[in-house]
DNA sequence: AATTTGCGTAGCTAAATAGCTACATATATA
DNA sequence: TATATATGTAGCTATTTAGCTACGCAAATT
């Protein structure tokens, strides 16, 4: 095995996409993203420099407290990735389609 | 921890992504699939395993071979999470479309 | 100045993961 | 029938992971 650090692995962990989540509402402070869940607080902050490393979201200090803000560029590459399969079941949806369509067609014609 | 199975985790491991692109152009025994790759055939036939656990594949028989067919399905569960975020950088890209329509606003009326 | 608050780090544990080699089993071929 | 082929399983290891408690440090509050 090898360290991984990408956004495939980042949401591998339920809880790291409930933290992605939470910030496409807004930026918040990591004890106010911590206070969300039942695990322990540094367990969040963990998952808070996993988040970072692969830089899926952004710290900036303001005084005692942390805020983070989602970086949605890096999710960009799930997107990406995904294409390939988007095709395929569009395509199939298609198929459903024509499939729907010639029924009508036996419908209204036969 | 706890053994988690679904599309997120199946797809956290590079040499499963590889598996599920292979997929995407033929049905594929597992020895072709493995050949594939620099890891030995009994580590291929493990990520099979995964990879059907998660209902990302299924495999039939056929004679001593067994093919492999990709499930597409469950990978739409990626895309619909996928979706609150998309509609941030959709926005995003809105925003700079309407930074552009602005300077050329200004470009023609100013 | 002393205390409280917010948050990361150290250091640990149990479980999961990805990899390997050796082996078992079933189907095809000579 | 004996052999070769295709593939899964057993059983092992090293590494990673997600979780915890205890602690340290810096900023705010009293």
């Amino acid at each position: 095995m090898k360290l991984r650090r990408d956004p495939f692995q980042a949401i591998a962990d339920p809880t790291r996409r409930a933290i992605l989540v939470l910030l496409t509402a807004q930026t918040m402070s990591a004890g106010a993203i911590a206070s969300n869940f039942d695990v322990a607080r540094p367990t969040i902050s963990k998952h808070l420099t996993v988040l970072s490393e692969c830089d899926l979201i952004q710290s900036n200090q303001q005084g005692r407290e942390i805020f983070y803000e989602l970086k949605v560029d890096n999710m960009k590459k799930i997107d990406q990735w995904l294409e390939q399969f988007r095709k395929i079941w569009e395509d199939r949806f298609d198929n459903l389609d024509n499939y729907l369509a010639q029924l009508q067609n036996k419908k209204t014609n036969g």
